[in-house]
DNA sequence: TCTGGGGTCCTAGGACCC
DNA sequence: TCTGGGGTCCTAGGACCC
């Protein structure tokens, strides 16, 4: 058995190298993908403009202050998952054991090629220079007994590179970083640490669990102690299946009234159902959120006993929801959640006299929006003068 | 130019059931 | 008529991740 076989593939600055892809002038300058609008944030940065201070989940605002000359290009999320597939594909080709982590980012365990490899550096390196050949985009590659560590390894061997940290070798490895690497150490994590004196992931090692369990609480506590020395049962799991689906949006002008929400709400619901309906999943939980202008985020959620997916009834329960939020207030920001998923294929559950039929329509318009485009199809309140009078 | 959009997991309280 | 205990489901909020 190799006692190193978790690999963790991480592309670098990934959206912002499939812009450079489709525009070679991108290259070697100040980058990043993000919102130009009012409310805009970095979602990718390249390492010309991470010189500059510049971040992802930075304010747009801040980055162009830090950075004048950056270059700030419009996410296109449809072109990242296309490319995304294509690296998922690759990592597939080396093992099905592949668990993703999000568009840019996957674990992988590679003990099955023991008797097509010598070791898994050698996988990691022809991964590296595959994605390399076939897709022209770098990855950077971490290799470690656990899933934590190759994590961190990978964040180690950025950019363009490779880590691998042998177990003999792992509690030096961990020791100096700082408290915040640790997965599931964020600000308020980091806060309640230091109010203990503790800023190292050694020092989170070291302390009495129940000095930390005092500051944190004992299942967070023993939870960093065991990440922090090194200790780490969570496999690799392919194909997770996922929880939710949402769809949100935050507006360049805070929408006020709640007819105006209404409609936002049925334009997410629209989406939401479209979603559903592509990954054939049915949903039994639906949650509508609203951002108030002070960030105050209320949530209001309904679960129902038969599984949904139509527009039709993923709305009227949206909109019975939004009946219990404060609509007088501004809000910046609405937001439509679908959970409870299940497959289509599940038996409907349909209750004596109820109505239905709802589906079979969605997927009829889903057809159409699928061929056509989303504006070729929708419920009349959606359809702007400009929309309506169109030429064909 | 003050804070995106899509997710996961945890906690805590209440309802409800046995 | 002073009122257990456990399990499950649901809701709301919050921390965190990319």
């Amino acid at each position: 058995m190799w006692s190193e076989p978790i690999l963790h593939v991480d592309m670098d600055s990934f959206f912002v190298e499939v812009e450079r892809l489709s525009d070679p002038g991108l290259r070697g300058l100040p980058v990043a993908v993000g919102g130009t609008g009012r409310r805009g944030v970095i979602a990718s940065a390249s390492y010309e403009a991470r010189e500059y201070g510049v971040r992802s989940a930075q304010p747009t605002g801040t980055a162009r202050r830090r950075c004048p000359h950056l270059v700030v290009v419009p996410p296109r999320h449809s072109l990242y998952s296309e490319i995304s597939a294509e690296v998922f594909g690759i990592f597939r080709g080396f093992t099905p054991m592949v668990e993703g982590v999000s568009l840019d980012e996957a674990f992988l365990d590679v003990s099955s090629l023991r008797l097509h490899y010598g070791d898994p550096l050698e996988i990691g390196t022809s991964i590296r220079s595959t994605i390399r050949e076939q897709l022209d985009l770098p990855a950077s590659v971490g290799i470690a007994a656990t899933k934590f560590v190759a994590k961190l390894a990978s964040e180690a061997a950025k950019p363009d590179g490779l880590r691998h940290v042998p177990r003999s070798q792992q509690q030096e490895f961990l020791t100096p970083l700082p408290a915040q690497a640790l997965w599931g150490v964020g600000p308020a994590t980091l806060a309640g640490l230091a109010r203990l004196g503790v800023t190292t992931v050694g020092e989170i090692a070291e302390i009495p669990e129940a000095t930390l369990a005092t500051a944190l609480g004992g299942s967070l506590a023993s939870h960093l102690q065991q990440l922090a020395r090194g200790e780490d049962p969570r496999e690799v799991e392919p194909d997770q299946a996922a929880k939710s689906i949402s769809v949100e949006e935050t507006y360049q002008q805070d929408l006020t009234g709640r007819e105006t929400m209404e409609t936002a709400v049925l334009a997410h619901s629209q989406r939401l159902a479209g979603r559903l309906r592509r990954s054939g999943l049915r949903a039994r939980t639906v949650t509508v959120k609203l951002r108030y202008e002070d960030f105050e985020t209320p949530t209001r959620a309904k679960t129902v006993d038969a599984p949904i997916a139509a527009q039709r009834e993923i709305y009227a329960i949206a909109r019975s929801l939004l009946g219990e939020l404060d609509t007088d207030r501004p809000v910046r920001l609405i937001g439509l959640a679908a959970s409870g998923l299940s497959p289509e294929s599940a038996p409907a559950q349909l209750g004596l006299g109820e109505e239905t039929g709802w589906e079979a329509v969605d997927d009829v318009v889903g057809d159409i929006r699928d061929r056509f485009g989303d504006s070729a199809v929708a419920p009349a309140r959606l359809i702007s003068d400009e929309d309506a009078t169109r030429e064909p």
